[in-house]
DNA sequence: GACGCGAGTCAACACCCTGTCGAGTGTTGT
DNA sequence: ACAACACTCGACAGGGTGTTGACTCGCGTC
C-alpha cells in the first residue's frame, strides 16, 4: 500500500487557497459540521446554507473555504482512506506467516476504519455517481488497493501456496469490488445484506477459496 | 427466478393512471426520449424539460405522464430486470448437467442483458444513493436472485456436488454483489475494471471457486 | 498614527430547475 | 347539442446554487 500521504487537514488542492490564518478553526468548524448532519441525513438533503450556519457563517462565506459541497465530503473522504491505509500497515508483507490470518487481519481492519465512517462511506456512493471528483479519487485509491493485493497473489503464486489461475489483476479487481459493494450494503442496511458481525468472515472465506481453492492455505 | 412478471409498457403504479388512449404514444416518446439522452449524458443533466422537448410536449404536460423524472427511470429499469429475469431463465434448475456451463451461461446472460442497457443501469447506479424508489426496486430484484442462487448452491451441497461452508445465503450475497461491482466498473469505464470480454470468465472462476472449491465441478 | 493591503464576511442578485394550478382545447358517447 | 373526459400548456411559487460588490477588521509600514 504505497501511500502518498499527506498531512491530514492539508488536501492537496481542494480546500482554501493557500495561507494559514484564522480561518482554519472555521474550515474544519464545515467539515465537522459535515460529518455530524452525514450522520443524520443524505448527503443530497444537506443544503450549503445548512452546512454554513453549522459552522456559524453566512452561504457566500462558505464559498470562501470551499468551492462546493463536494469539495467538502472529497476532503473527508481523503481522511478516511488515509486512515484505512495507514490501519492496513504492511499486513501483506507478511503473508507467509499464517495466510488466513494475515488475510483476516487486512480484511477486518479495512472493515473497522471504513465502519468508524460509515456516514463518509455512504455519502460517497450516494454522489459516485453524480460527481467526477469523487470518481476520480475513489478510483485512484482503489487501484493502489487493487495493485497491492495483486502483488500479494503473484507472491503466493510464487512460493507455492497458491495456483495458478486468473490473471492476479483481474482477480484482485473482482475481490476488491466485492468487498466495496457487500460493505456498502452492510452499512446502508437496505436490500440484501451479510449481518455486520459476519461479513469480514464471508468476504475472507470467498477471498481464500477464489486466490487459494482452499480455506486453510499454509504457511511457509 | 420466480418473476412477478407484468406485459411490458404496463408498469404496476407508476406511469399514467390507467386506460388505454391516444397519449399512449406520447409516454412510449418520453421512455424513448430518456434512453436516448441517457446513452449521450448523464440522468442529472437531463432536465424534464428535455425529457419532454424530446418528446415534442411542453413540461407541464410531462408531469401528466410521469409523477417525476426518477419514474421515468423506474419504468425503464423495470423493463430491463424484466428482461434479465427472461433471459435467466430456468439455467439453475438445469445445474447438475453440466455446472459449470450452467452457472456460464447463467453469468452470461445476465452480461449480455445488462449490457444491452448500459446507459439505463448505469443511470440506476447514479440515482440509487438519492432515491429511495430505485433503492428499493433494485433490493427486491437482488433480493430474487439472490434466494435463487442460494437455493442453486444448497441444492449442489445436496447431491455432493459442492461441500459444505459458508451459509448458503451469505454466499449468494457476496457472489452477486461482486458481480453487479464488477459490472458496473466495466460498463462505465473509470477506475480498476476488468475487459469486457473478460470479465464473465473472471465472475464465473470466483463463483466456482467459492462454491466448489474447484473451477472444473462434477456433472451428475 | 494615518495608510494600505489582504483576509474574512455577507446582503442582494441572477439563474436554473422543479412541481403545481387553472384555464384552456379537442374528441367522444348519448 | 352537450357533458365528460383526455390532454395540453402559460404562468407562477419555491428552493437551491454560485457570483458580485461593498464592507469590516487586524496588522505591518512609512
Amino acid at each position: 500500500m504505497t501511500a502518498a500521504r499527506t498531512p491530514t487537514g492539508a488536501a492537496p488542492s481542494r480546500g482554501r487557497r493557500p495561507g494559514r490564518s484564522t480561518g482554519d478553526d472555521r474550515e474544519l468548524a464545515i467539515l465537522a459540521t459535515a460529518e455530524r448532519l452525514l450522520e443524520q441525513r443524505a448527503f443530497g438533503d444537506i443544503s450549503i446554507d445548512d452546512l454554513a450556519r453549522g459552522a456559524g457563517i453566512s452561504r457566500p462565506t462558505f464559498y470562501f473555504y470551499f468551492p462546493s459541497k463536494d469539495a467538502v465530503l472529497l476532503t473527508l473522504l481523503d481522511r478516511v482512506t488515509e486512515e484505512a491505509d495507514a490501519a492496513a500497515g504492511d499486513v501483506l508483507d507478511r503473508l507467509a506467516e499464517d495466510p488466513r490470518a494475515r488475510w483476516r487481519e487486512l480484511i477486518g481492519r479495512f472493515h473497522a476504519a471504513f465502519g468508524g465512517h460509515r456516514a463518509v462511506v455512504l455519502a460517497c456512493a450516494e454522489v459516485r455517481g453524480t460527481n467526477a471528483e469523487v470518481r476520480r479519487l475513489w478510483a485512484a485509491v482503489l487501484e493502489r488497493w487493487v495493485q497491492a493485493v495483486q502483488a500479494a497473489i503473484e507472491g503466493e503464486r510464487r512460493r507455492g501456496a497458491a495456483p495458478d489461475g486468473l490473471p492476479a489483476r483481474d482477480l484482485a479487481i473482482a475481490l476488491n469490488s466485492m468487498n466495496e459493494r457487500v460493505w456498502y450494503a452492510t452499512f446502508a442496511g437496505d436490500g440484501p445484506a451479510v449481518a455486520e458481525q459476519d461479513v469480514v468472515d464471508v468476504l475472507l472465506d470467498v477471498w481464500l477459496t477464489a486466490i487459494y481453492r482452499s480455506t486453510a492455505p499454509q504457511p511457509a
